[in-house]
DNA sequence: AATCTATTTTGACACTGTCAAGATTGATTG
DNA sequence: CAATCAATCTTGACAGTGTCAAAATAGATT
């Protein structure tokens, strides 16, 4: 509510420190970002960020919802190909999609689904929620790919979708976390995941 | 060479540097291992340890190659049980002991495949060496699976041995940094995994 | 015009990794 | 056995970090 609000003194030094921390992470990386240098790079104080975000912590939480939101928008996105294109294309079309935006949002993809908010740190409410949301309409895709034969119809869905996401996630972090460092590849492994996952009858 | 020679003073601390260290992201989290505190806990100066790992980078290698090697033992363990297990049971009882190891050595694991290493980081030559060496056991263990008809032997080895490795590292690090909190539902989830992942004329 | 309150700054503290220089002490050599 | 050497350890120092308390600033409200 506060927050939200216009700022006095420089206007929205909020929004821009937002800006700028995810620039700086998405070119130093997330350990490469203090509170400091961020203040320095947008002209303030060192604590002056302490009255738009209470933590670091919460800072990150910040990021990381802006990645969700723009995430949920690729998603979303995708699902309005489904007159055009099978279900089973429409699965393909999203793992890659996903794997392109935690390729291109590296930092901030780790943010979203990394220890440093989750374990280490303390999810805020509000990224709770919005987090849980964009599992939800995953979730509400699964069914749907259930019904269409893409996965087995005889299993729960929630089991589904909980083992089919951690299977694109941990594609997404041997490549972010520079385990997989060949690149090239990713398309490859990325089509081998989607017919591993996928009923046999489904195929083709 | 000279690391492994027996120290002067201490008798063998290089050693018990590393178990503690080992102990203490066990308990703290690997964002709580200082090598001040670590020192401390050994009971020297806060230098000390930079006459036995040249960084906290090469500490923390250290570390990962340790992890690796129980990993490997856990391994070699199963296969041994191939002559009275089915592929279709071996591949399960691997999947299911991965996430146990995953789950009760948490940051050891987080180190051994985690961005703090590969990423941030540089890793040891030798961890590189002990590193692809593990994978390189997953590899051949594939190929058995496959003509075993675990896995579909028309795509090649390399593809599954990557999309099916990840898929288990993506749940292991989902319940691992805390996105999955209910660790009750590991088992279900990893039977999904196995159920999805495997041919379809494998199971049962 | 005076007061209030949101915003920003300055100063301080405890913590971090790690370098340089000195002290200690077991091993090696004359 | 004594002297030298080199491995090991300690002390001191520096730059960097997150964040708290108190003071300063200035827009909004009365």
């Amino acid at each position: 509510m506060t927050e939200t609000k216009k700022p006095y003194h420089h206007g929205d030094l909020r929004e821009k420190l937002l800006n700028t921390a995810t620039d700086l992470i998405a070119t130093g990386g997330i350990e490469n970002l203090s509170i400091r240098k961020l203040a320095d790079k947008v002209g303030v104080s060192r604590t002056a960020p302490y009255h738009h975000f209470k933590d670091k912590n919460e800072l990150l939480c910040a990021i990381a919802e802006q990645g969700f939101l723009k995430q949920d928008q690729l998603v979303t996105s995708i699902s309005a190909l489904k007159k055009e294109l099978s279900a089973t294309e429409l699965f393909q079309r999203y793992v890659f999609t996903y794997i392109r935006f935690a390729s291109e949002n590296n930092e901030t993809y780790d943010l979203m689904y990394g220890r440093e908010i989750w374990k280490t740190g303390q999810p805020t409410e509000s990224l709770k929620l919005i987090s849980k949301n964009c599992f939800r309409l995953w979730l509400e895709w699964v069914e749907v790919l259930q019904a269409e034969g893409v996965f087995d119809p005889q299993q729960p869905s929630l089991r589904i979708a909980q083992s089919s996401w951690a299977a694109l996630h941990g594609l997404c972090r041997l490549f972010n976390d520079g385990i997989y460092i060949n690149r090239d590849d990713v398309d490859e492994i990325a089509k081998t995941t989607v017919n591993m996952l996928i009923s046999n009858n489904a195929r083709h």
